[in-house]
DNA sequence: TGACATACGATAATCATTATCGTAGGCTTG
DNA sequence: CAAGCCTACGATAATGATTATCGTATGTCA
């Protein structure tokens, strides 16, 4: 965490509002470190090996006050628990339903257009979430060999 | 349910494999005449003013059944718990995060050719699931007034 | 530096979902 | 159509993820 990184989060908290603390600025460095989508415990697990005697209630509530400030979205799950979404480029994902991977596809979308000039009237949009689910080459063969 | 429409559940279950039994077929029966996207407590609710003995865990048990089965499938989730997709049609989801609604977007998915010519070798696509999130007008004008 | 607001850690509570298990019912075969 | 097997059912305990509570500690601002 060099001066430049510290100074450029405490900019973040000033825009969302928050406290700038030790624990929330490891969490930050964490989730923005860490490529894929982080589920609380893993980033607990990380932000353990830095501070040791964290909570995981801390985890959750500064990664919820993350997402509220948009500095980080949340995965649309089709599985089981949170994730966070720590790409900010553009992208969709492609979800195996099988071993319940997330993979970035980067670029943008086509046909986004279209979708944009039918939304009703007053809908503020935040973001897209695109998700090709499906079966990865991986989770076929397993199913075979069962 | 006419006797039609239980020979078509009958031919349903033996194609996925699965016993009828009167619980099986009136959950059926319920997502299918349910628009929207109800959770399990919803279907559970309904099965219970035709069946008021039903146990909760036999709709989870059977909701996973269909979904397995391909015969409904599962909306991903921007919030809390699980829930059914009961629209057959092509469609995409405008999603709300203020009262967590989904409000279901007829036809004009995006052009499902380029996402597959970009998809890796072996992925065998099941779906797409093309959510906008955003804040509908109803939820703007309530932050306004808190 | 003092006062106040916010955050933290520990842990209890909650909520959705799943597992277990004994009983009942569907389904196939003789 | 009876026997036996397999699946499903209902009741309920268990699990796992997330959230709430609360007393203490720390950040912020005058």
């Amino acid at each position: 965490m060099t001066q430049q990184e510290t100074s450029q989060f405490r900019r973040i908290c000033e825009q969302a509002g928050l406290a700038v603390t030790h624990q929330r600025q490891v969490i930050y460095e964490v989730l923005a470190a860490t490529d894929g989508h982080p589920s609380p415990e893993e980033v607990y697990a990380r932000v353990r090996r830095r501070i040791p005697a964290i909570s995981l209630a801390t985890v959750y509530k500064n990664i919820h006050l993350f997402i509220e400030s948009g500095i980080f979205d949340q995965v649309s799950m089709h599985h089981g628990s949170m994730r966070v979404e720590t790409n900010r480029a553009p992208h969709y994902h492609l979800v195996c339903t099988g071993c319940k991977s997330i993979l970035d596809m980067e670029g943008g979308l086509p046909g986004l257009k279209e979708i944009e000039e039918r939304l009703p009237r007053g809908f503020r949009v935040e973001r897209l979430a695109v998700d090709v689910v499906g079966v990865c080459e991986g989770c076929q063969k397993q199913v075979v060999v069962q």
